[in-house]
DNA sequence: ACAGTTTCCCGTAAATGC
DNA sequence: TGCATTTACGGGAAACTG
């Protein structure tokens, strides 16, 4: 097997990876000249019992081949899997092979550099605050007022034209011009604080949210480790909490309404359109706020997330950024497959409600433990919508329904996990996880269950990326360098 | 371990056989002295890795101490794993060992003596046949009479007196007479076959079944294989065809009768006790003849029948040694678990017909393939009647019923398996398997399932027989000599 | 604490489907 | 016929339970 390892390793010295990264040419050449090399090695190896060996340079093979739709992602599964084998060894013997270090280090510093980014912005506080004093200001002196007119109006025919009277009627009329013009500054201050809470959502927040899921799927494929959510979750239920609170300062105000209006009342005209924006960003934002904090997973195969054996039970973790403590218990999640072609179920309980707590640092969320998926065998067989070929490139997702009741509001959740590939024994776990690498390295979409239908053709630059991750995954951070091709051969 | 080898090897040479087969003081010696020497065995062991030689020696250890109810059938299974496990390497360096060989020769030989009688006895047509031509001889003579009864009757008066008439009623008279003669013959006929039935069924057939049933029980742990039951199943066929012979005869009798009956007519007297009696022995030869042909048993172990692991797919073939063709596909099985203290139901289709053929020679039979017990656990911990302690030897039973409904009779009919042992994981089967061998070799009782309550001591002597039996199933009958105990240590 | 018992699930082999 | 996929189940380890 020397041959093969040297060569390879002269090849990827001599090369200019800034070109070759980009030059799938090159990756081409690099394939074939691949493929008559390890076929010699096979032949050669036919006899002897190195069975690990044999499997991974027929998987090798096959991949160069152009099965598995030609993803090169399979050799980063071959060599992970030599790696878990071998990490032993290699700690021990720490084997002289010193090719791709740079490529790995390159790839996995500049990825490092773009991901550990911080979360810049944070609230401290409701937003819907600072308009709180106003309406409290507005109802005092609306009940001054409304005191002070109700005694004049209380008095004898014959006392309403004394001075006194008189100076009082005048003293209301300015208070009732004041109070119109509170009113007026209330809605508007309402219509600012609203319209601050739009630009945070649609900006940032969206687009951070965009991000830490983006961050999930490199995550979950072996990238670096991607921060918490408990950031995310305080600007989020500082947002509801403001919405609710401008919601609540807007029935005061209707409140207010029914006790006094005068013509040119500024309430009843503007207060309904308040209101439905507020409604319209809370919907909103619960929507944005049940993500799926920890993707489906088998416990027993923890670096191997979304590939789901049948009948063996996986976890996956459910959370809502906004933690109301009055929401705890009261949101019960189902969970359901979609069906591709195959149709499964999921046994278990699968509607389970929410707690906060529960051991983690008190987030409101979910995790179902014993879920197990088991197929469905549809006797008519109608295998109608042709998708890709092979078990273990069909992608399903598990979705999230749930319903959220809160001061009259109520408001439907929805939300799924990345796909999954499901597989009913573990020889095809590795298929399954090459299929999991290739879609969440090509695409950030979060449920594309088509993708391999015309999958994109992965390049080079990716496979190296992954290589880099896988490798770190399992090696640790610390010792990211050192050969990896020659794990293979 | 070659110390205590010699020791034993010594010791067995040295003693009198004859007399310690019989003698329960010196086998106890021998399991006192074995238990000391086991002990040091452990200590000096068990820094070593034979995970194989610890577990026996473990297990030994626990035998001689008089756990497993001082079952000494749980040496017969050391040895005879460890015979599984070494039978290559036996074959390949063929050990210097000749102990025990004349002892279990002696066992094997003498019990191969006993157990292959022929059957003695067979039949070749229907008993019934003998009187069915008396009773066609019966209905032409009454047809005659009738006819000519008839055409005198139909005679004018005045013809009445001619003297041909005359004599034509005196040849009538005698004719009369013939016929009373002939149907009181046809009666003592029919009753001396169906006493010859009886005496067949109650002296040899019973008799011949129950000895079937005990060589099944011996084959199931290891003995000498027993002989099919197509002779027992020619002979129940017959005899079932004799006495539904004999039945339709009875049915012409009554039918002859409503056409011509007179004073002293033996047929109303006796016709309805004798059918009493035919539908008893029928009813009685069908509920013999429903057995259990193939005892419960996993297909992944042959050798080790009525031990069945939760979930885990067991076969059993039910007979029916009463071969009738209008019975085929006519009667349904249906199988369940009589419950013991754990509660269990069966998984798989358990009801299922009965038909010929189906590749054996031709018998009617049922093989249920797909059977697994499950544990239902019963939520209320209702273990009130404290059976044995262990699960392994916790005996349950497998049920079958069914109904039979020819030629308007309806007999329900039951039967059961040998006792079995339901465990959860393979590594209870050698404990599992020693219950099963002590039951099966202490009592020919077919369903005692409080055996281990109170278990009879097993004498060496049995220990003996069985190690020769799981010896030779093992090596093959030709090889059944050379030292077992030398195995276990 | 502990032993008997069950559950879990990988990995090999066999069966099944296509 | 061959390959893709599922089923079957032993065996080791972990979890459970009285």
């Amino acid at each position: 097997p020397m041959e093969i390892r040297h060569l390879l390793a002269q090849w990827i010295e001599s090369q200019d990876w800034e070109a070759a990264s980009n030059n799938e040419a090159m990756a081409t050449i690099l394939l074939q000249n691949l493929l008559i090399q390890v076929d010699e090695q096979l032949d050669r190896v036919s006899q002897e019992k190195n069975l690990l060996l044999i499997h991974n340079l027929k998987r090798t093979r096959k991949l160069l081949q152009g099965k598995y739709h030609g993803n090169p992602m399979h050799i980063a599964v071959i060599i992970s899997n030599c790696l878990r084998e071998e990490r032993r060894i290699l700690a021990a013997a720490s084997m002289p092979v010193q090719v791709m270090s740079h490529i790995s280090l390159i790839y996995s510093i500049s990825f490092l550099c773009h991901c550990e980014h911080q979360s810049n912005f944070s609230l401290s506080s409701p937003l819907g605050k600072m308009t709180d004093q106003d309406v409290k200001y507005l109802e005092d002196l609306q009940e001054e007022f409304d005191f002070r007119y109700k005694t004049i109006q209380s008095l004898e025919q014959s006392d309403k034209n004394s001075a006194l009277i008189k100076q009082e009627m005048l003293a209301l009329q300015a208070m009732l011009n004041t109070l119109d013009y509170k009113r007026k500054e209330v809605l508007s201050k309402i219509g600012r604080v609203i319209h601050e809470i739009d630009m945070l959502m649609s900006n940032m927040l969206t687009e951070e949210l965009l991000d830490w899921k983006r961050r999930q799927q490199i995550a979950c494929i072996g990238g670096p480790l991607h921060g918490g959510l408990d950031q995310l979750q305080n600007c989020f239920t500082l947002l509801a909490e403001s919405l609710f609170q401008v919601r609540r300062q807007l029935e005061k105000l209707d409140e207010l309404l029914t006790r006094l209006t005068y013509d040119g009342d500024p309430i009843p005209v503007q207060r309904p359109q308040l209101l439905e924006k507020v409604n319209f960003l809370l919907y909103n934002l619960f929507r944005n706020s049940f993500v799926v904090e920890r993707q489906p997973c088998m416990p027993t195969h923890p670096q191997r997330p979304m590939v789901l054996k049948t009948l063996i039970q996986f976890t996956v973790k459910l959370r809502l950024l906004i933690k109301l403590p009055e929401l705890n218990y009261q949101i019960r999640v189902k969970c359901n497959v979609l069906h591709s072609n195959r149709r499964f179920v999921l046994c278990g309980t699968h509607v389970k409600a929410m707690n906060m707590d529960e051991s983690a640092n008190g987030s409101l969320s979910v995790e179902f433990r014993h879920l197990q998926p088991k197929e469905m065998k549809s006797s008519a067989g109608s295998k109608g919508n042709e998708g890709p070929h092979m078990v273990t490139e069909e992608l399903h997702s598990i979705s999230f329904e749930t319903q959220v009741c809160l001061y009259g509001l109520t408001i439907n959740l929805e939300t799924s996990s990345l796909p999954v590939v499901m597989i009913s024994n573990v020889s095809q776990l590795p298929n399954a996880w090459a299929s999991i690498i290739w879609y969440n390295l090509s695409t950030n979409d979060p449920q594309n269950l088509s993708f391999f239908n015309n999958p994109p053709a992965a390049t080079l630059s990716q496979l190296l990326e992954v290589l880099s991750w896988q490798f770190s995954s399992y090696v640790g951070r610390g010792l990211n360098s050192d050969n990896v091709f020659c794990f293979v051969f």
